[in-house]
DNA sequence: AGCCTTTGACCAGCG
DNA sequence: TCGCTGGTCAAAGGC
């Protein structure tokens, strides 16, 4: 079971009040039902069907309380049950969409799925399943439009994509954001209100060209790209978890946590899918061109420190590290002998701002597409890093960001948890997809308290009893708000606690001119050096 | 002078 | 236990 319920889980993420949503992963998959069944993913989501998985999603929610919404819910149910996404249901879900509008004075746009839909409808429907694909001609962004992700938005703008807004951080709502989260969106919140809230951002922040733009974890998100014109695939269900019954916390629940893992179902799910990326590790995959067109930069700075031909891989995969202290998100990038980027996989959530344009490095190599990392301080100004207050999870929760570190984010839409940290603008991974850190995060859930602190990956134990946390301030109620449409990915942070009460990763040493001693090279640790602080000197 | 990249070696996980 | 593979380290050199 499995990969559809992880679906499920990103779906209700991303899903607005309005049963719109399924229209638009209708449309996006192509046939929803078919494509379901194609793949890994596809026979999890049978499985769970079977297995009286029940699609927990806003109009489940909401049928909690009140009848309309029971009707709602059945009918998405049913939807989920027989695979009729698309048309077959369109005509239910337009009511029901006007009927919530009229009631929650919500009145958003239906998505046009026409514009997503794949060029070519003869597409394989395999191919579709596994990954949610974009046509070549269409940019990530246009998803933007869409009320699903707008709805998504409102809750909370990921870190990743920099729209992340920390907002306010009411924490007191929680438990009735929980019960009635979708409902309020209906009422109040479905407003497109996160990306005006928060902070003002360049234009380029709210919508990057390509994967900024959302494209869109996990993770650990993925999107491959093809080499040559190829539809960027969105690979959402690699870590996704499975809902149940029994979790409603789910509703709450971010693509983060999902990914993370909280249940053993997922955990399960994710051992199906170790195939690609266990760990949380957000891969995207996009046209290089576009990539490189979309964007140059992403608004970090990255070290490269390896390179390795990897089995399978028709390109060297080289991997990079953010530069910026105290900052262990990495990411692995492949990349043709044409200098196109085929792959580019992010881990861990960035945990400080972007550095203003003039700050970065021109370092064009890593930042070929990166993209779309966003700041997670930068948006919430609460400057909450990994030291301050991670944000994790936040995406979910309104109002709440930071208590875990250690996502990734990457793309459009999918919020995934990071460990330690934080989300990663969305920007840099528009368009990929999500994993998240698997076991990491499900060993989380089992920990039961929030911590805030990094995980380094050495520390294993310590990611995990993160990820438990984790997962366990998701469950005790944290609301889980809307995720903006973004993929997230886990992270993991490779950080060792030391005696100043933070987590510090040394990442390098060198014996400096002039001084006999080493210098420990420690992202933003005091005395010790690092390329962003000679930056920031600088 | 210092940062970054390169690249072979090393390490850990997995089967 | 061994080999394979992916990921990271770190010395050396370049910019």
């Amino acid at each position: 079971m499995g990969g559809f319920d992880e679906h499920g889980g990103i779906m209700r993420d991303w899903m607005p009040p309005s049963s719109n949503s399924q229209s638009f992963y209708a449309g996006m998959l192509g046939d929803g039902a078919a494509g379901s069944q194609a793949g890994p993913t596809v026979e999890k989501h049978d499985n769970s069907n079977d297995g009286g998985f029940t699609f927990p999603g806003p109009d489940r929610q909401v049928s909690e309380n009140d009848d309309d919404g029971s009707q709602r819910g059945q009918a998405v149910d049913e939807g989920m049950k027989t695979g009729e996404f698309g048309e077959q249901k369109a005509g239910q879900r337009a009511g029901l969409v006007e009927r919530m509008a009229a009631r929650a004075g919500h009145n958003a746009p239906r998505l046009n799925t026409d514009i997503i839909k794949p060029a070519d409808g003869s597409q394989n429907q395999q191919a579709q399943s596994a990954y949610l694909t974009i046509s070549p001609n269409l940019s990530p962004g246009a998803f933007l439009d869409s009320p699903v992700f707008l709805s998504n938005s409102l809750v909370q703008p990921s870190p990743t994509t920099g729209k992340f807004q920390f907002a306010s951080n009411d924490n007191s709502n929680g438990d009735r954001n929980k019960d009635n989260f979708f409902e309020e969106s209906n009422n109040t919140s479905f407003a497109f209100k996160p990306f005006l809230d928060s902070a003002p951002l360049p234009r380029d922040h709210v919508n990057p060209p390509f994967m900024s733009a959302q494209s869109f974890q996990t993770n650990e998100a993925v999107a491959q790209s093809e080499k040559q014109v190829p539809p960027q695939k969105i690979e959402p269900s690699q870590t996704y978890p499975d809902f149940t019954e029994k979790n409603n916390f789910s509703l709450q629940m971010n693509p983060f946590q999902a990914l993370n893992g909280n249940s053993d179902r997922s955990k399960q799910h994710r051992e199906e899918h170790h195939h690609d990326d266990n760990d949380a590790y957000q891969r995207i995959n996009g046209d290089s061109t576009n990539a490189n067109s979309a964007s140059s930069e992403d608004g970090y700075n990255w070290r490269k420190y390896g390179q390795k031909q990897v089995k399978g891989s028709e390109y060297p995969r080289s991997y990079y590290k953010c530069t910026h202290a105290n900052c262990s998100v990495k990411k692995k990038v492949e990349r043709s002998h044409e200098g196109h980027i085929t792959e580019i996989i992010y881990k861990g959530a960035h945990n400080h701002p972007k550095l203003a344009p003039n700050r970065r490095s021109g370092i064009g190599s890593s930042n070929a597409l990166s993209d779309m990392q966003g700041d997670v301080n930068e948006q919430n100004g609460n400057g909450n890093g990994v030291d301050g207050g991670p944000v994790w999870g936040t995406n979910t929760r309104q109002g709440h960001w930071g208590q875990e570190s250690n996502f990734e984010v990457t793309s459009t839409g999918m919020a995934m948890q990071g460990q330690n940290g934080q989300f990663e603008s969305s920007d840099a991974v528009d368009g990929s997809c999500t994993f998240s850190n698997d076991e990491e995060e499900d060993d989380r859930a089992t920990h039961g308290s929030v911590s805030l602190g990094y995980d380094g990956e050495g520390d294993e134990s310590e990611s995990k009893r993160r990820k438990v946390e984790a997962y366990a301030a998701d469950v005790s109620g944290a609301t889980r708000a809307i995720r903006e449409p973004r993929v997230v990915v886990q992270t993991t942070s490779e950080v060792d606690i030391l005696d100043d009460g933070y987590r510090w990763r040394k990442y390098g040493q060198k014996v400096v001119k002039g001084n006999p001693n080493p210098s420990q090279i420690e992202p933003g640790r005091p005395g010790v050096t690092t390329s962003a602080q000679a930056q920031a000197a600088q």
